[in-house]
DNA sequence: GCCGCAACTGAAATCGGTTACAGTGTGCCG
DNA sequence: CGGCACACTGTAACCGATTTCAGTTGCGGC
């Protein structure tokens, strides 16, 4: 590769005068064309490693979602993308698969290859990010809050989950169980708030603990708890979904057993990009997830930019496509 | 943040010292004790960026697919995911979004941050990998083949057209359209190329150029070239989606058409890892992309170890996973 | 007791940029 | 015509590791 010596040498200018054409200093015009051309004829890129080394920082910033397969984060990761792409960065996708050892071995990754900063959904209410923090680095969690002073994005969970058991409540169902995510995860059990206080609401005879199952937030997760479900001496009616993997699991099992929405009524927190449903027999709480990744992004790039504001968290919105069916 | 200088004073040896203990050269045991006691202390995590300047390399390979979105890309992801990081690579997800000028830009940053390799799934016939391949980096290809000669990973998809077209001539369906992603797309036309040569063997009186459909590889692609096929005065009795997504666009607009599979027959060549259909009324050739992304990445770690064999392309076999509903 | 080898160690050069500092030259003003 | 501001340019010192080269030491063999 050529270096920033040879093309000053080429174009017969210094070092400093070749770095100073690419970074927009004064530089006379007759010399910036000759850099220009020289560079061109040399094939010379700025080695970004070495800028990095000197500048003590570098145009990327890390992403870590624990699912990369939930079109819920690519969503999400698009959104970043788009932000940061569109701002001079690129984005490293780090998967955690929701361990936290994984995600560890990520951020060290990141404070070593002087990422600018972090956008992440952690694996877990462990999650560990001390170490990133102390370096000053700016962190944005995304999707899931954490115990940290720092700038988040989050969905409207608890709102989502009562908007979901409503809707279906409103619909004519009863025994409207929930399949949630790691109970230990906030998300999780924020929605599984929501969906209990609808319910206990409006039919406070029912006995919820028996309607609640916790799983991952896969579409295994999502099919185990809806055939334990479906198993109960009394089976639901209805089923909020945590997720949109569960949300495919749980519709998964309801066909197999010829019970397709919406003779059991089902809502869906999060999107059903891929599904080949008619899209409106199922109610669906749209959750902006492009949304939450261009928030977060942008976010992230004030503080790089040096903003230093106390933390703030924005919480998102949701949308809600009822179920156009109702119960018959 | 610490440097190796911080510890070699801390541990009272030379900062050279402190690298052969990083790096595993010989150094006595006492030494060894007091470096890693000192680093300990002092946080301390070797700076990548200043290691990569002077190793000329570093342990990140790009991963360069046009579309982040589409769960066969994530799939592939992960595997190559999976492999890179058992050994010790990370890997920068670059999301080309099937235009070449984005894709260029991800290339010229492999180079300029001095990725070890890259893994790309090419936006375009006219993917320009001459200045990536001019420095000398490994690149493999997967899913789409190249006019380049380098290693490659790609399905057999001429066979993949071929099945889905068979088991549907087998199922008892007759006019049996093709709906594929973009002709000059290698992938797409061979698809094609497969389903055209099952049914002409089948029914050399059908007038193919009439069930044929380009769209893009997206799920509104699928959609309407569906809708299209649909509106013929001799609408098809049943169609091949060339990927996972158009065959969600298809499948939609059928059920929305009230021809849920198996009244018109679908075969579509990708898995449909969240549909919630009932999954035996569709077959599906299924490809093996975590498969795909674990096989290009190890070929990718072989060469950047130094093997220089002649370029090598691997070819997959897909498995066929028939609708098991045969049409009434 | 001397020699040679192996194991360790440190000083200093190096990777390829950026940037502080120190000029140089030109033009304008008083 | 002297002085000053300003635009431009080059030299050299960094950034924080790795690695070469040149020792130093200790030990076994003769």
């Amino acid at each position: 590769m050529a270096t920033i010596y040879d093309v000053a040498r080429l174009a017969q200018v210094s070092p400093a005068t070749v770095s100073r054409v690419f970074n927009g200093t004064s530089v006379s015009e007759e010399k910036v064309a000759a850099v220009r051309s020289a560079a061109e004829q040399l094939h010379f890129t700025p080695n970004r490693t070495a800028r990095n080394l000197r500048r003590q920082s570098s145009e990327v910033i890390g992403l870590v979602i624990p699912d990369i397969e939930n079109p819920y984060f690519t969503e999400m990761a698009r959104g970043v993308e788009d932000v940061a792409s569109e701002a001079g960065y690129s984005v490293v996708l780090c998967n955690s698969d929701a361990q936290v050892e994984k995600e560890a071995t990520y951020l060290r990754i990141a404070i070593a290859e002087h990422m600018s900063g972090v956008i992440i959904a952690t694996a877990d209410e462990h999650s560990d990010l001390d170490s990133i923090l102390a370096t000053g680095r700016p962190v944005v969690a995304v999707d899931r809050s954490t115990t940290y002073d720092i700038d988040g994005v989050v969905m409207a969970n608890r709102a989502a989950g009562t908007s979901a058991a409503k809707d279906l409540i409103d619909g004519g169902y009863r025994r409207i169980a929930y399949i949630g995510g790691p109970e230990h995860i906030d998300t999780a059990a924020e929605r599984a708030a929501g969906w209990r206080e609808a319910l206990s609401a409006a039919h406070p005879d029912l006995d919820l603990d028996d309607l609640e199952r916790f799983a991952t937030f896969r579409v295994d997760g999502g099919r185990e708890a809806m055939e334990q479900l479906l198993a109960l001496p009394e089976p639901p009616d209805a089923v909020v979904a945590g997720n949109n993997l569960i949300g495919v699991g749980a519709i998964q099992v309801l066909t197999e057993h010829g019970l397709t929405p919406p003779q059991v009524g089902v809502a869906v927190i999060g999107s059903l990009p891929f599904t080949t449903l008619s899209p409106t027999a199922v109610t669906v709480v749209r959750l902006p997830a492009r949304h939450m990744g261009v928030t977060a992004a942008r976010m992230l790039l004030e503080r790089i930019g040096g903003d230093d504001q106390p933390s703030r968290t924005v919480v998102l919105r949701n949308e809600i496509r009822s179920a156009s069916a109702v119960r018959v």
